[in-house]
DNA sequence: GAGTTTGAAACT
DNA sequence: CAGTTTCAAACTC
């Protein structure tokens, strides 16, 4: 039949006569008018925002329809015989692309889906496919080669846009389809199926299957509108890929729904368009969804095509962002949902969504930042301010690889890592996330994402996390994209600092500001990198500290220990403590809560009542944590309950201790347990700063060594006298953790200062009293996360203080 | 969006 | 080193 109607004649032995067949069958399972169709898709999504489980099932759309997305395209074409199936195809297509697209977009600004990390790679590429509406037919001979993503994205921006080329295509559609068909044969015959990559998209096929078919597509409707203007604009504006498409995705995901509706209504050429290919659409997403079977076989042929659309898309991007990091991240990306949706469909979703939250945040806020001053120069400054903690895991991007584009993935690739993404990111992310790829090589990773994840779940307040990602997904997106995105975007507001001291969030980081930045006056940019690099020095000098991570998260750290990562904020500022007087550390100005790190000794807050940690009743707070885990928003509470006294702190830390020494706790005292919370905080109150692995990045590990006097500087009260010695004990453990000198480094701490001394061995100072003993103890836990750390961050450092000389 | 609050950074 | 001022983010309305 499809044959017949095409016009030309397939040899019954071609795969591509087997898939007309295949799919012949499945043509038309619902009846639904074109109009219909349309329009439901259309209203629907808003609903599918808001139904949080349509959130989560389009998170596994998203990665799934990846890959389906291209399968489908290329069955499309295969599907040529049906005119309407070929269109409707394309536009499911299209929608289930669009769907990934929009995802990914969201995912980059809200950094909470992790499918969509991958996708936005390929909306990167698909940039150069967007523009024309050729791509857009599926009729298009072009079809198979390169801009599966553009077309997709197209499909109702195609309406709009180019309705003649729609009816046109529906007219001349039979020409086109035959060469799609010969395309599709050729690619076939060129490109034999890979079974694996079959074998996934059947699982995710039947994963899409299980999941509510209209859900799915009344999501991919939405986020077609969205990918479709999304990608397109994303394309058009190379620099602001990240922010601008975040944004652009918020405007866009509306805009995009009312105008494909519009479209539809004002060109009855275009409208008539639409509905046959809603038509189709509408026959085939049914179709492929009910019959698990016929849409695997479809998919191994897709998976087929897909693959040579990735390649394709791939190439794509090399050659449009071969220039710069933008390139690399599209690369990056493609592979990453390569691999993403592989893993995903080996993987559980909720390890999945729970690392992509983390990797999309840092994503985001790597893009952000990367992007600004990487795509420029490519350096973050060395020193890491408060931000950069979450910088930091971008500025050791940065400083490591240089590229943003790369700090990006690697973030990524770390929850992804753990998922699906691990093999593509973790080869881009080895340079810069040793540790990251090591705990995924061993498994800590996932325990890292969960632990990421759990947090998430825990802290109510911050996000809920996977579920908020998944539930609704642009609410959710939405809440990251504000809360991680926007401050990733947002960046520095000064006005009178010139962006050349601290009081700049990017300068404090060690990173140029950039488009996102809406300074006044800003000598903070590769121009003037003299003048950046003399003030920074200036800063330093006056206090070494100054750019180190004002917290260390553990997590990043976590590496090893993984899990008790938390512990230590080991940054000279986190250690030097907030002083907090009227937020109760309850508030963003509190940097350790910023940081989302409970205060430790060194805090000389007031009424602390930290939900991460309090100053006095942290540990003990953070036992009550893994005990109870759940209430962990209540933390304050609990801690208020909890007396201040420092014997229960010295208690607690003896408990860390316990902990720790099996683990290795990197934790300080304090810290210890609450990472946990932390995490999910930083995702939703501050990526920017927790996110990060600061730990080691933060420069001041170099400068630690200097800096130790500095350390010493830093005001401490009588527990954090205490707590200082058993810091310092803490460094050298941390030293000592770390067989490798590059413990040593990290023992740059400020911690160290006093640490320097310090033994390798669990031995304090004998300076220290005995407090500081089971300190120490708990130390130890505590440096293995800096000596990660510090190994990083020395390379960073250098290479970020350097950065910013060479990399001008 | 404007104004206030907050606490760190910078200055004296 | 302590106190004050400056600054920009965080927050509130």
């Amino acid at each position: 039949m499809c044959i017949k109607l095409i016009g030309f004649s397939v040899p019954e032995d071609s795969p591509v006569f087997s898939f007309i067949n295949s799919l012949s069958p499945i043509q038309p399972v619902k009846s639904i008018d074109p109009v219909h169709s349309v329009q439901s898709y259309l209203p629907s999504i808003p609903s599918i925002f808001t139904s949080p489980h349509a959130n989560l099932r389009e998170s596994r759309f998203l990665i799934r329809n990846s890959f389906s997305d291209f399968s489908k395209h290329e069955s499309s074409s295969d599907n040529v015989d049906e005119s309407n199936l070929s269109t409707g195809v394309l536009n499911a297509v299209r929608l289930s692309r669009c769907t990934v697209i929009a995802q990914e977009n969201c995912s980059i600004i809200c950094s909470l889906n992790e499918a969509t990390v991958d996708p936005p790679d390929e909306c990167a590429t698909l940039p150069g496919n967007l523009p024309q509406p050729e791509q857009y037919d599926p009729g298009s001979p072009n079809h198979n080669i390169a801009p599966c993503f553009g077309i997709k994205m197209d499909f109702k921006l195609d309406i709009g846009h180019a309705p003649l080329e729609l009816v046109h295509f529906v007219q001349n559609g039979l020409e086109r389809r035959k060469n799609l068909f010969v395309s599709e044969t050729e690619f076939l015959e060129n490109h034999p199926p890979e079974q694996n990559r079959d074998e996934m998209v059947g699982c995710e096929w039947e994963n899409l299957i299980s999941d509510d078919a209209d859900s799915l597509l009344i999501f991919d409707s939405n986020n077609e509108s969205e990918a479709c203007k999304g990608p397109s604009e994303k394309l058009e504006d190379s620099s602001k890929l990240a922010g601008d498409l975040d944004c652009s995705q918020k405007t866009q995901t509306n805009e995009s729904s009312g105008r494909c509706v519009q479209t539809a209504s004002q060109d009855p050429s275009v409208s008539c368009s639409k509905e046959n290919g809603k038509q189709d659409e509408t026959d085939h997403t049914p179709q492929i969804l009910s019959d698990t079977c016929q849409s695997q076989v479809v998919l191994s042929d897709l998976i087929e095509k897909t693959a040579n659309g990735t390649s394709d898309h791939i190439r794509l991007g090399h050659k449009v962002d071969s220039q710069q990091q933008r390139g690399m991240r599209r690369r990056c990306l493609v592979f990453d949902t390569a691999g993403f949706s592989k893993k995903n469909l080996q993987n559980s979703s909720n390890l999945h969504s729970s690392a992509s939250l983390l990797s999309n945040e840092k994503m985001a806020s790597d893009d952000k930042c990367s992007r600004p001053g990487t795509s420029h120069s490519p350096c973050v400054l060395p020193g890491i301010g408060l931000h950069l903690n979450t910088l930091a895991t971008t500025s050791k991007d940065r400083l490591i690889t240089q590229e943003m584009l790369v700090s990006g993935k690697q973030l990524i690739s770390m929850p992804c890592s753990v998922g699906p993404f691990a093999p593509t990111t973790s080869g881009q992310k080895s340079k810069s996330l040793s540790v990251e790829k090591d705990m995924s090589s061993n498994g800590n990773e996932v325990q890292n994402l969960q632990i990421m994840h759990d947090d998430a779940s825990q802290v109510p307040a911050l996000g809920n996390g996977e579920e908020l990602n998944q539930g609704s997904p642009k609410k959710k997106r939405r809440k990251s994209e504000n809360g991680g995105e926007s401050d990733a975007c947002k960046r520095c507001n000064c006005k009178k600092s010139k962006c050349l001291k601290l009081y700049c969030e990017c300068f404090a980081a060690g990173v140029y500001c950039s488009e996102p930045c809406s300074c006044q006056g800003c000598f903070n940019k590769p121009i003037h990198e003299e003048m950046v690099l003399a003030t920074r020095k200036q800063i330093e000098s006056r206090n070494p500290l100054a750019f180190a991570p004002k917290v260390i998260r553990t997590s990043e750290t976590g590496q090893e220990t993984g899990e008790d990562a938390n512990k230590t904020p080991a940054s000279a500022r986190h250690k030097r403590g907030c002083n907090c007087k009227k937020s109760n550390c309850l508030k963003k100005y509190c940097e350790c809560y910023q940081g989302g790190v409970g205060c430790s000794i060194s805090c000389r807050c007031e009424g602390c009542k930290n939900a991460f940690g309090r100053k006095e009743g942290i540990v003990l707070i953070g036992a009550e944590e893994i005990e109870q885990g759940e209430e962990e928003t209540n933390p304050c509470e609990r801690e208020k309950d909890k007396p201040d006294d420092d014997g229960q702190q010295h208690a607690n830390v003896k408990i860390d201790e316990n902990h720790s020494s099996e683990n290795v706790l990197s934790v300080t005292p304090l810290q210890t347990r609450r990472p946990p919370v932390k995490l999910p905080l930083f995702s939703s109150a501050k990526p920017p700063r927790s996110s990060t692995l600061s730990v080691g990045f933060s420069p001041w590990l170099f400068t630690s060594q200097p800096i130790r006097k500095s350390e010493i500087p830093l005001p401490q009260h009588k527990l954090e006298k205490h707590v200082s010695t058993a810091l310092e004990d803490d460094t050298p453990d941390i030293l000592r953790c770390g067989a490798s000198p590059s413990n040593g480094v990290k023992t740059a701490s400020p911690n160290r200062k006093r640490v320097s001394p310090p033994h390798n061995g669990i031995g304090l100072s004998p300076s220290r009293k005995g407090g500081k003993k089971l300190i120490l103890k708990s130390i130890p836990s505590f440096p293995s996360l800096t000596g990660d750390v510090c190994e990083d961050y020395p390379m960073n450092y250098s290479n970020s203080s350097f950065c910013s000389s060479t990399c001008s």
